[in-house]
DNA sequence: CCTCCTAACTTAATCGTTTTCGTGGTTTAA
DNA sequence: TTAAACCACGAAAACGATTAAGTTAGGAGG
């Protein structure tokens, strides 16, 4: 590997001036710069990360919590969505991406230690448990730190607008005529927490009970659990006209269930999904969902993380909200 | 932070002898080894990767080329998977995954600079432009690489069996009856023109002859494509009997311009999609699918990189192919 | 008793950068 | 003319680790 040691060698200058010279200080003469910059790039000159980062202590490296919780991490859209425009806000500033894990070389300790031992500039949590305290100690260590979905005290937190999006999808059904309107809300953490709190805020505002029996639960992104749930939902006494999903992808359990007791979607019974992935709008017919703006989670969150690792004293630990939108497919009907 | 130095002058020894007790070498006394131990704990130390890497010119970093072409990368269920299984193999044999881009810092370069620059042990390339001269230029450098689903000359590649899938395919609707087997297969890549090779020889061992107009052309993932692909082929004057999608995903599209014509699955026609996502075992029916071993080819693709890395000499590069395996759903019917 | 070996350390160089503090030499101001 | 200011560059000290090459001290062997 060529070093500035070469490039000084065939310069006829010192080391300091050739580094100087190609990060751009200004003491340093236009001719001489100009020297080492077309000698640098004859000898095919690349700069050697670990030694500026030993120096410097700045990796240029954001460590990413992505976890593989119950196999729906990468494979969920909603998580790879965000993580890619996460990863190309930070490649656009200059940042890469490396991977959180629990192990560095072949004994397992925290991620705090492994983030540390790469020395990352900071650490983003997209995918994790929160309440793991080994996330917990990562959160509250020294490190600058974003989180997706979950909001830490004192630490930057990029959310989706939970409770705003269920209950405009409820709004949604509401002003289509459904009265009878069930929820299948997903496993119990935050983001469930917040939009079942929607789902009440706008029953309560819209002056509607809902019987205890339509709030059933399925897994997250588990479309035979929600299969089952539906099921139980189409044999109670009275059915609801419109069925809430957790998630988009579970509605393909969903609507087999609904297939299976001889009903169509939406003659017989309305449905809505949550996520707004790609494949809502390629389903016929078309799924009515909440869609998060995972480009801009993924951006904010990233644009975030690195302000607060640029400016750590100026910059201010907030909770932004990341408003989604309502996709009107097909498959909520009006009601006369 | 807490280094070496930090625990030397704690236990009167010297750095070089803190360093050889926390790395097990052998020349050091078991008393002292366990105070090294036992201080550098109670300290809390970190290693410095950075440090580290400039001295042995080691990382244990794994670049990970991973473009995302035409949004289809992560969010696609086949590189997601296979990504995950990857980084899950590297992490247990001590290795890190990192991205390369086409940028370092703020100026844009090359992923063979970029990953020079980051000083990365091999790389593995999971989903880019193979032919891209920049890709070319990164397979043939010094750097040990692992390609997936593209075989260069001279190095390792990890292949999903796309003949011998497409071909088993076949065999299967043949077996079942079908004649009139029409194919939309996706873009032009070597993964494409392998399966268009197992189709054509699955046709020609069995006496096939398919009219031209049968086989036509979508984009992968991308069920809007694969919905005109299809209306294509049902408005022919002689319709098949069977379509092979290009991909699990695409068939959304395609099942929606059957059920325009008015058709039902598996009743009035038949079809099969590719890939094996978790999706193709939920829908209703159950889409009959060839089901890549993504697990498989992750864990492979790690562990022959990191074989080439520890053992650049002794190992040699090779070209693996990794069976999947015929999901059997419903969307087959069996014809009289 | 002397020599030699070995176990257990230490010394010091080194990896490639960055950055502070000089140091001459030249220009400018008084 | 002289002092101050400035410019372009160099010397050298880090950053934190690894490791080859010494250096002890003590014991074994003759």
């Amino acid at each position: 590997m060529v070093s500035l040691k070469d490039i000084a060698q065939r310069c006829g200058v010192s080391v300091a001036t050739v580094s100087k010279a190609l990060n751009g200080q200004q003491d340093v003469g236009e001719t001489t710069r100009q020297r080492v910059l077309s000698t640098a790039k004859e000898l095919g000159y690349t700069a050697n990360s670990a030694a500026r980062a030993l120096k410097t202590n700045r990796t240029y490296n954001i460590g990413i919590l992505f976890m593989d919780l119950s196999n729906s991490g990468f494979t969920h859209e909603y998580f790879a969505s965000t993580l890619t425009s996460f990863r190309l806000e930070a490649e656009r500033c200059g940042y890469d991406i490396t991977f959180i894990s629990r192990n560095v070389g072949q004994t397992s300790t925290s991620y705090l230690q492994h983030a540390l031992y790469r020395g990352v500039d900071g650490v983003a949590i997209i995918c994790a448990d929160f309440l793991d305290p080994m996330v917990q100690e990562l959160v509250y260590s020294q490190l600058p730190v974003v989180s997706l979905d979950h909001a830490f005290n004192n630490r930057t937190a990029v959310l989706s607008d939970n409770i705003n999006g269920m209950e405009s999808l409820v709004r949604f059904v509401y002003g289509k005529g459904h009265r009878r309107i069930a929820y299948i809300h997903g496993n119990n953490t935050a983001v469930t927490e917040s939009r079942m709190t929607g789902f009440y805020r706008a029953c309560e505002a819209l002056g509607l009970t809902i019987p205890d029996e339509y709030i059933t639960q399925c897994e997250y992104h588990e479309p035979i659990s929600c299969h089952k749930a539906t099921k139980r939902l189409l044999a109670l006494p009275t059915t609801p006209t419109c069925i809430l999903f957790s998630d988009d992808y579970s509605y393909i359990g969903g609507i087999n269930a609904i297939q299976e007791a001889g009903l169509r979607v939406p003659e017989d019974i309305s449905v809505a999904g949550y996520d707004g992935t790609h494949m809502a709008t390629m389903v016929s017919p078309k799924l009515t969902t909440w869609q998060q703006n995972t480009q801009e989670l993924g951006r904010i969150a990233a644009a975030q993380l690195i302000e607060r690792i640029e400016h750590p004293r100026t910059s201010l630990p907030q909770h932004i909200v990341v408003q989604g939108k309502l996709l009107e497919g097909e498959t909520v009907r009006q009601l006369d």
